[in-house]
DNA sequence: TGCGTCAAGGCGTAGA
DNA sequence: TCTACGCCTTGACGCA
């Protein structure tokens, strides 16, 4: 993991800039509007205290390098003596810069993700995998948005052979849009299940 | 305390 | 052989 040639984005990462986008975004965004305004009381404070070493658009990252990992990390150990697992939690700035730029291309080459991690203070690592988990989820969304689709056209023709099929996955998308994760609120990614 | 979310782990595969 | 991918699972964490 090279960190150490880092550039001054291309972008504009202004904190205004970013706002601006999460504010716009957040209109369409229902079921998020409480966290977004969290996130948004969070950031206006962010700029203010955070430590010296952070980005100029207020990121702070919890987990940086090795060196800066970002959870309960390091020296806690299971009672079976193994290393607990950490799990990074992302800045939501950094969760939306991820977003913008997932908006506008699924996939990054080298020199783009070690820009985007340098930028965000993430490990390339965690900027791939985040991408693949990201891409991932979007399939999942797409597939489970087929799937009503489906399954609300079979019940609305009386498909009997699929109608108990039909609405048992009928009942599970009216379930499922209550699961924020399946709520993009970014531009293309839009929402897909209603 | 159960459940949902999500970063990370693991495994198989493809391409250079 | 290495790297990145897809797919699925695991485990930490936050919330009702």
């Amino acid at each position: 993991m090279e960190m150490s040639d880092a550039v001054k984005p291309l972008t504009s990462f202004l904190i205004e800039d970013i706002l601006s986008i999460k504010d716009s975004t957040r209109l369409s965004g229902k079921c998020c509007s409480q966290k977004m305004e969290r996130w948004k009381e969070e950031s206006e404070t962010l700029s203010e205290e955070l430590c010296p070493q952070e980005t100029p658009f207020g990121v702070q990252t919890e987990s940086l390098d090795s060196s800066c990992p970002s959870t309960s990390e390091s020296s806690s150990f299971s009672s079976t003596g193994k290393q607990k697992r950490s799990r990074a939690a992302f800045t939501h700035l950094q969760v939306l810069e991820l977003e913008k730029k997932f908006s506008h291309q699924k996939y990054l080459s080298a020199p783009e993700r070690a820009h985007l991690a340098s930028t965000l203070r993430l490990t390339e690592t965690q900027v791939k995998i985040w991408f693949q988990n990201r891409r991932y989820k979007t399939k999942r969304k797409q597939q489970t948005s087929e799937l009503c689709k489906d399954a609300y056209k079979a019940e609305r023709l009386g498909l009997r052979d699929d109608f108990v099929r039909s609405s048992l996955i009928t009942s599970f998308c009216k379930a499922y849009q209550y699961r924020p994760y399946l709520w993009d609120y970014s531009g293309p990614w839009g929402p897909t299940l209603w």
